[in-house]
DNA sequence: GGTGGGCATGCGGAATCCTCATGGAGGCTC
DNA sequence: GAGCCTCCATGAGGATTCCGCATGCCCACC
């Protein structure tokens, strides 16, 4: 039995997402082909890769041991593909970062900018994701470095080993995004009896997941008028009058005219702890640049109200 | 169109043998089989990977692109084979050595015996070659050291580029093995007259390479009575009194009883230089400290007659 | 106990890959 | 300079592999 280039890709990918039918979709390919590629990766490394438990499946001590060395097979051959395809090897200077959705309005692109200003000759490549995805991409050595946010109180990102090296840049309270016209815009702050009975734009909602964008602990069944995922979205529906959001102070600065930031009052702080996540062990210069550049952003960020660094 | 891991073995083999045949061989497919993949290969990487020359192939630019990554994803492979194999990771305390036939017998082993003692966990594969294969080898990155023997005007071993980096190591006269009882044994030396018509036991000899193991030179057709390439058949075959053959000082620790080693007078001092050749750039702690081993013994054995550090 | 997500597997078809054989091009010998 | 040898390219045929479709099974959750 021999080991495949598909098989290896197959397996960073199934380590990526958890799941054998969500690898498959990613890659264009059916479950039952991911399903006999495994199979044979499993019988050509003479072991065991994954554990299959019913919601998905996880690396076994063998998986882990054949994705570190798959990864660093796969990534010789993307660097031998873009260099073929005459993008010259700008110096080995590549960072791989993914974030959390409200990152990207404002950090992220404060910190590209950051880095073009100061480092422009580094590459940096960005993805956003939710928390597991990202962390089992770290794992999958897809991405160097991903800035997660989390919630008290503030548990490991994953229960695998090593235990991924997470370093808090910021904390802020969770706020209220209002019209700016509306009755709670012009007060500066909103009580938790007012927002109770307040249509919610909330995000998509997955099973497993609390529901994104609702204040949590609501008493009664908040009534959730609409849904989206985008933040231009949500925030404009705010503007509009449709209702109202939950929001981290980070984005305040790209808040658009008409919509305003209000914390809760009447009921507990709600904290939201962004940090930096990454694999243990020693990082390449590339990403020791990209977390200065992150900490930096972090940093000034910490300035604006309901933030502390 | 897609790479593929046979594609990029035989990329590797072909590169460091020189000719889709041989490498064919050496992996057991046929030259069609080869021509294909290799073909492939040049439409996955979009250009040609070999010059085409009646003798063979070689490199292209790109093609030493690629196989420089190449190199790079199969040894991460091979890794986790033996990974998986139950063969713990030795703490990357591998280096493999090349070295040219005359370094076999006494060069080679006490490199061997002498890292053993004083860095026990140091794991040191070997391999016997010609210059051409040994430097080809270096270059596809099968090889991190070879050992190799030159003669005046002592060239680069190939051509290629960048240009290989060669540190001399030794120096020795080319010697003659007779019999110790025979005529010339008793001497301590032997006239270029007496060896021309001597009959000689030299190496099978190739249609490219000149004929090794008579010397060099000499007037008229020597006889060559006996062809070996192993080199305690022909030292016992010289002690038998069935010919003479030269060799290098280095050899004298191995030498057998009933043979003796001689200069020739009466005609130009035949010098060879023993080299320590790598790839320019930086290289790891296994193999400096393979060369800090090598370049010991070789101080040793600069003590013999004959020699010179 | 029904339902749904997720993995395994029998089956058929298509694409791939390898071998055998032949052809062409260029050097080397005599 | 003719013959020969080595080496690479390519057409044809056959066996293998690989994928997708469909189904079955298991387990968790409601």
């Amino acid at each position: 039995m021999e080991m495949t280039l598909i098989g290896l890709r197959l397996l960073r990918e199934v380590a990526e997402r958890g799941t054998f039918t969500a690898a498959a979709d990613a890659l264009g390919y059916t479950q039952s082909a991911v399903s006999r590629q495994i199979a044979a990766l499993e019988q050509a490394a003479g072991s065991r890769l994954f554990d299959r438990y019913p919601g998905g499946v996880r690396l076994t001590g063998p998986g882990r041991a054949l994705l570190r060395h798959a990864v660093v097979a796969l990534d010789a051959l993307e660097a031998a593909d873009r260099e073929l395809s005459g993008a010259k090897e700008a110096g080995r200077g590549r960072v791989r970062l993914g974030f959390f959705p409200a990152a990207g309005a404002v950090m992220i692109p404060r910190t590209l900018a950051t880095l073009r200003r100061e480092h422009p000759r580094l590459h940096v490549a960005t993805r956003e994701g939710t928390t597991p995805s990202l962390a089992r991409a770290l794992r999958a050595g897809t991405l160097d470095l991903a800035l997660l946010s989390s919630r008290p109180p503030h548990r490991s990102p994953d229960t695998d080993d090593p235990p991924l090296s997470v370093e808090p840049l910021l904390e802020g309270r969770l706020l209220v995004a209002v019209p700016a016209d509306g009755p709670f815009g012009e007060r500066g702050s909103v009580d938790v009896d007012e927002i109770a009975a307040a249509p919610w734009i909330a995000g998509p909602g997955s099973p497993d997941e609390p529901v994104l964008g609702v204040w949590p602990g609501l008493p009664g069944r908040p009534e959730v008028r609409h849904t989206a995922r985008d933040w231009l979205t949500k925030l404009h529906l705010v503007a509009a009058g449709a209702g109202i959001t939950t929001i981290a102070p980070t984005l305040l600065p790209a808040v658009p005219a008409g919509v305003r930031l209000v914390p809760v009052e009447g009921v507990a702080e709600e904290i939201r702890r962004i940090s930096l996540v990454r694999l243990p062990g020693p990082l390449g210069e590339p990403t020791r640049t990209l977390v200065q550049a992150v900490r930096q952003v972090a940093a000034d960020l910490g300035q604006l109200p309901g933030c502390e660094g």
